[in-house]
DNA sequence: ATTACTAAGACGCGAGTAA
DNA sequence: TTTACTCGCGTCTTAGTAA
């Protein structure tokens, strides 16, 4: 039945009445005109859609229905997520930004903790379920002698029980499969970790 | 089934195995215990999650599942989906298979143009969400010559301007990071383009 | 061409129950 | 406790057909 809605909305009947048959209706969604047919009818009586000369539009309670299932999946692919990766060797550029006060200061501001002059680069297995960029802290860009340092998107997060922050320049020269990690402390030694152990992280 | 899919995937079972009884998951989707444990089963011989002492664990299966529905919602509440990747190299299989009526006649039908003998290969950067298989148009397979030539999925969409289609063969021979374009001219002539440059497609 | 009825089969679900 | 079997009922789907 959502397979149905779902089809509807595509072709557009949210904003005006589609002009569909049953036939071509079961044809699009493989299944018999006369399911089709049927299930029009039971979505009708369900008043999710409204059939007149002009074709098939969608109601409210449809639409409604639609976006609950897109919320639900939203939350969860763009939400908060466990990420897990393998520690990579960065190229010590990390710790040349962390030094300067234009992504210091407002780090602090905005994390509640004074960065530790150098990042953790994790290589994520899998697909990367990365938040959104709307649910992180934006930290401006900037210039400085001459030079510009782009903006980026800071999301506080939990390294195996070290609170810190993943961060996701606006500008990355790697891309999504890599995790940038910075916390109030040197990573590196407080986990006893090196090149190529996994590493879990709790946004 | 997807109701299931989708619980799993909150509770985290795509990055860790779940401890959850059959009885538990039945309560939390009002179902019977005997209900969850049949979907359950089935599920497992689906592919999409695998059960062990650790508990149960979404697949790369499940987790396309979820991915299209996602992305079909997606693009319909938040608009046309963009799909970025780097030319790469075909085996000039395309061209060959293009060449074939059988693939030519119902490919014309479908999408409105003459399909040049020949597809553009992108490498998708990120995670593809890719449309699913039921919003595209399927082109049967056949036989010919004493071979046979499988079914594939054809996705209209737009690459830079010119109108073109994504094709998604069934038995592909290259995973879901490849993308196969067409058009009713040569894209890479008309983009003025070679290997390794990036490209837009709108879906 | 169209929609939708009926009949028959397939499928899904819960109750009971076993291990 | 747990999982998963069988059975019976009820819903969903298709085929045939009417209008």
């Amino acid at each position: 039945m959502n397979k149905i809605l779902l089809f509807l909305f595509k072709e557009g009947a949210a904003q005006q009445p589609v002009r569909l048959s049953t036939t071509q209706l079961g044809k699009r969604l493989s299944m018999s005109q006369q399911n089709a047919s049927r299930c029009l009818i039971e979505l009708e009586k369900e008043g999710k859609i409204e059939r007149s000369e002009k074709g098939i539009r969608l109601t409210g309670i449809a639409m409604e229905d639609l976006r609950h299932l897109y919320h639900d999946l939203k939350s969860v692919f763009e939400g908060a997520a466990i990420l897990k990766g393998k520690i990579v060797a960065g190229l010590r550029e990390g710790a040349y930004y962390l030094s300067l006060p234009g992504y210091r200061k407002p780090l602090k501001e905005a994390l509640g903790f004074e960065p530790f002059p150098g990042t953790l680069n994790l290589k994520l297995n899998g697909n990367p379920a990365l938040p959104s960029k709307e649910s992180g802290i934006f930290i401006p860009g900037f210039e400085w002698k001459n030079r510009s340092f782009g903006g980026l998107h800071a999301y506080p997060c939990n390294i195996e029980g070290i609170p810190g922050a993943l961060l996701r320049p606006v500008r990355t020269h790697h891309g999504p499969g890599i995790a940038e990690l910075i916390a109030p402390v040197s990573l590196k030694k407080k986990l006893r970790k090196k090149e190529g152990d996994w590493v879990e992280v709790k946004l």
